[in-house]
DNA sequence: GATGAATGAGGGTTCATTCAT
DNA sequence: TATGAATGAACCCTCATTCAT
């Protein structure tokens, strides 16, 4: 399956703008996401992604110093990703308004970034070893969301949830959307590489989440 | 990180009580299980499933034929698990009931088997170029559950949700404790080894799905 | 292709008549024929020969002592074989029927044994390496063949021949039969395991030899 | 035994002619076909071709894909090689001509390409399970002659022989000086590396072919 | 920049043989 | 005798990387 989403196309479009070195290192980025997402970090292979990259391998080591640092440049940039798109809006106060942001940005990134967010996926599964300065900034922002939920709760303007509970929960069905890809093409009886169509679902999705927080959906 | 669940431990008794022969076979499929989970079929090796079974390599094909082989036999025993575990009551047809058996079956079985769990993931994050067989059983067996749970709505039981959305929902959230379990011991603060207290969880996710579909929990 | 021939059906034969030991050893040599005779020394594996003698591989061992010596065995026993049925007949000074004579015995021994005479080409083809002690044999047996032909040619019995080289080509024409017995069967029309008909062989043969020796054949 | 003939002299010819790429190919080949000729396609190792064309074994794999591509590449020019060589002279109708010529371009075959012949002959000794598509091709070739030989029978220009199993015998007795070169080397008193003189040979077995088919020889 | 070539380690697997039992 | 198991070498091949050019 190749990536039919924002990854795939907004490469397309920058083979297309960017120039000579740019676009080379740009189908390597590509190819690198595709690789490491479906076989993790040990299983992929430099052969691979350059051909997928339409390089050769001395070539790929030209333009990259190392498999590994090639890995944890991509892993980075899902955590920079992440920590960008996962902050509850400083604007509003309102849990209801809040949280299904916060469910549909996450969402978003999912379909829109499936191969990065694989690679964080597979990240985890082999044990997290790179991941040793990214947990304690995890930590910390996920115990500010908790902070606010129990704020809310404490304020009586929501169901009494265990907010920690709740993030992985929400993190565990979004999430599923990109590491599940596969399964839920199958499921939805579309073709590997037909879009999926995220409304209905970030509808289902944020009245679910609504609900079980004891929010009334609009 | 060694697995700190009844993978383990029921081969830990198993090696206690069976003998020879069944003791190596069985301490190759924990092998197999671990390094499968964490690197997927083409990032494990021989050597370090041999190495962790306290195998040579040459001992280690003694008593499976091939890696394809042993990783296709642990896959099939999770797909065989779960469509043992998977189902819906027959016993019930009330829709609290049934949901709250089926999520706390499906937390059970990833916190009770996380590592077989996790090669489910691997392989469906590979693309589940060996789940060919798989797809059509899977289909059929979520078929009847949506059925079941579109009755219950047209009945006025329920409310409205779409019931193929859900169910995905509830994979996500469960699969999570197994796929993620690292960055569940990080959030909950515990210990890498440190086995995860399921009740609260249990309480949580039955409430949350519940309240999600408009029944009242107790 | 098995065997049709002479080797498989005394095979079959003691299999039925002798006991035990006597037995598996019988099997041994089959399988070891045919285990040599289609991949030479290098190529053939003892677990084959095991397993086509009904056996495992460590029985293999208690019966042989090495691969190699049950390969030299065989080997040896293929040239006491042609030692013996290769001589010209002592009963005649016939030119006529001392070489049809040899051309018939020469045939009918690679039709009975292709499996041994093949195990022969087979050392042959890797060099020969094993075989320093029989060349002189050979070369000695030769000579005296040559010696009477060329004697019968200075008392006129024969045409002017090279000897020797009429001696290499009777030996090609016949191992013929057992070497390219493949390519015999598909050239004649033959099923992989139909008998040939050695009959016609036999005439043809001899008319061949017997004219180009010069000799009017009957 | 290095092979003292037309496939090593081109060799080492184009070895100090040819330029790089060419020349490893040039010697890798050689190799190959010293390899396989004496040990066939199971007995020879890649590590033993590639010591033999100055390479270790990665440096082999640069060159080629497998082993097995690698010999089939082989056979195939052999089975080549012999579809152009073996053809009757479509420019003669006299038996005497066509007979010696074939008599003559396939001992000139044999002794200028005795590994390569012999690869064929390792081939068929092995069952001959890479010639399914060489079988048809060999029939029909075959029988245009058989059909060319019946006719001159009919004629009355020939002896009347069985004129697939004069080929046969043609075919044993020059395969006979590329298998069994050893052998010929031995019996002719030849040092291993020592060229045949081919002179002799061709001559004896023209006569002896020709007066086998009843004509006379000039 | 880009290419052909090389390299040493390691991939999965099979080898012939030996050794307890 | 016969079996399950072990062993160390060797099998064919691919790995990530480097180096001339």
């Amino acid at each position: 399956m190749t990536e039919p989403d924002a990854e795939a196309a907004s490469g397309a479009l920058l083979n297309r703008t960017k120039q000579g070195r740019e676009r080379i290192l740009c189908a390597i980025r590509e190819a690198a996401i595709a690789e490491f997402s479906r076989h993790g970090f040990k299983g992929a292979s430099t052969k691979a992604i350059a051909e997928r990259a339409g390089l050769t391998k001395p070539q790929l080591h030209y333009y990259i110093s190392s498999k590994e640092e090639l890995y944890e440049e991509l892993l980075y940039s899902v955590l920079n990703g992440w920590s960008d798109a996962f902050t509850f809006d400083a604007d509003s106060d309102d849990p209801k308004t809040v949280l299904s942001n916060y469910v549909r940005k996450k969402l978003d990134y999912a379909l829109d970034n499936p191969g990065l967010s694989r690679i964080f996926t597979t990240e985890v599964l082999g044990g997290g070893r790179s991941l040793g300065k990214y947990w304690p900034v995890a930590v910390k922002s996920t115990q500010q969301k908790v902070d606010l939920i129990n704020r809310w709760i404490a304020e009586g303007r929501m169901r009494q949830v265990d907010a920690k509970l709740l993030l992985m929960q929400i993190w565990g069905m979004t999430q599923h959307y990109a590491d599940y890809g596969v399964q839920v093409h199958v499921m939805l009886g579309l073709a590997p590489d037909e879009p999926i169509d995220r409304a209905p679902i970030v509808r289902e999705l944020t009245s679910f989440v609504l609900l079980g927080c004891g929010l009334a959906p609009d």
